[in-house]
DNA sequence: CGACGGGACGC
DNA sequence: CGACGGGACGC
């Protein structure tokens, strides 16, 4: 039948903002399906299928109007990557562009989970997490303060690790915050966009939170920790999904960093397409958790916003007891999980691959660094770990043994080549790293 | 009649 | 790879 809420009048398309789903779908997802679908998330304004204008053949192409923005993300979070009809592929789902913006680029999160916000000169930077917390997971936020004296301008952001977090925010705050989506940073900064620039730089820090200790049930300041949708599963095997394509390989390098993963598969449909989305899983579930606790919203590669879940793995988890064991396997994490069985033979593969690998320039610091340290034994229990992202190459193993190896009793070096990112591993606090801000930011340490 | 909107980040 | 239809109010 003719469904009149099909309709969708030019001038409804983008009201409110960032409320319009584009998605991509195999030719055979009817526009009842995608209705039936996506009417869980919210009031679907209306659901139009791109067909040919001969053959009236669907191209694959769809738009769901939703009637809140909040509605949309939250079904484009849940639906990117299912399979609508058993045999078809898996759906892609974005934000749709403005119908004015004439862009076809896909609309990233980084665009959708920082909003701008309007508060009291009073307001600290925890009075802002506190005020906004209750909306979602927040990942950062700051307050616009004159450089000079230090004092707030009343402005601050806002990053939420989702947009349907931004979107309800912004959404459900109060009026006076003036609440809007952020405009990326990028943006402003002239026209240099060079991947070599500072500009570039945001998207590699903060992500993984500064503290190694920042996570887990007993630290009130993580909000890295479970969602409402993500409920309270906690599994050896998590989910993870990225919007841009990635390869297995750079998955696998990333996950791999954490030690005791013994399992790494992309998802592929039928013709052999990378969906997006991979399955890991680890021998234990300190491993796991940890991995998800730092690795989601970890942006890979800079821009991309991984979602990082735990998934069935097949042991039931659900009863209090579990629930408690999940706490202690939390709470025990930092000196159990970095003695998995993996260490030493990853360390041997690095090191003896890196240094056949891709001869680079040679890289030079004027940073002054500590006197030199004895080495930890390579058994010594791990109790900090240090992710260093780098921008935009890796930087060659000797040279990171050089600055880490000697400066600290660092026991480990695990490197990441393909994803640019490295592990270092210390059996206590590496207090003079934190001193030595230089390194910190030449390195853009997370 | 009757109270809104602009503002923008750092190496 | 994957980006924008069809239809035409009712004073």
């Amino acid at each position: 039948m003719e469904d009149y809420s099909s309709k969708q009048s030019v001038e409804n398309l983008d009201n409110p903002p960032n409320s319009r789903l584009f998605l991509v779908t195999s030719r055979s997802v009817s526009d009842d399906v995608i209705r039936e679908k996506f009417s869980v998330f919210g009031e679907v304004q209306g659901v139009w299928v791109v067909k040919d204008k001969q053959t009236k053949e669907s191209k694959g192409i769809s738009y769901v109007k939703f009637a809140k923005s909040s509605e949309a993300c939250t079904a484009m979070e849940d639906m990117h990557g299912k399979c609508l009809l058993d045999g078809t592929k898996p759906i892609k789902v974005f934000i749709a562009q403005s119908r004015s913006s004439g862009r076809h680029r896909d609309v990233e999160d980084e665009e959708l989970t920082r909003i701008f916000i309007k508060i009291p000169k009073t307001f600290t930077e925890e009075d802002l997490k506190d005020t906004f917390k209750e909306y979602g997971d927040i990942e950062y936020c700051v307050i616009i303060k004159n450089k000079t004296t230090g004092e707030s301008k009343g402005l601050g952001y806002v990053r939420y690790h989702k947009p349907s977090q931004a979107a309800i925010a912004i959404e459900n705050c109060d009026r006076a915050y003036r609440a809007v989506l952020a405009e990326p940073r990028s943006k402003n900064s002239s026209a240099d966009n060079d991947y070599h620039s500072s500009g570039r730089a945001e998207h590699m820090s903060s992500d993984l939170g500064m503290n190694p200790y920042s996570f887990g049930v007993s630290d009130p300041g993580s909000y890295a920790v479970t969602d409402y949708r993500s409920s309270d599963l906690i599994t050896r095997c998590l989910m993870v999904s990225s919007r841009a394509s990635v390869t297995q390989e750079q998955i696998y390098g990333l996950f791999d960093l954490i030690p005791g993963m013994d399992y790494c598969e992309m998802q592929r449909d039928h013709c052999g397409l990378n969906k997006g989305h991979a399955v890991i899983r680890y021998n234990n579930l300190g491993s796991a958790l940890y991995a998800k606790e730092k690795l989601n919203g970890f942006e890979y590669p800079p821009g991309n916003r991984l979602i990082v879940a735990h998934i069935e793995d097949g042991e039931d988890r659900t009863s209090p007891v579990g629930k408690m064991a999940m706490q202690l396997v939390a709470a025990q994490m930092m000196s159990m999980v970095w003695n998995g069985p993996t260490t030493s033979q990853q360390l041997m593969k690095m090191s003896t691959g890196y240094r056949t690998a891709s001869p680079m320039p040679r890289v030079q610091t004027d940073v002054s660094l500590p006197s030199l340290k004895n080495l930890a034994p390579p058994d010594s229990r791990v109790k900090e770990r240090l992710f260093v992202v780098f921008s935009p190459a890796p930087l060659p193993m000797d040279v990171l043994e050089d600055v880490f190896w000697t400066t600290t009793k660092c026991t480990q070096l695990r490197s990441g080549f393909r994803t640019s990112l490295n592990v270092l591993e210390w059996p206590s606090q590496s207090t003079e790293l934190n001193a030595n801000e230089h390194l910190w930011r030449d390195l853009k340490i997370a």
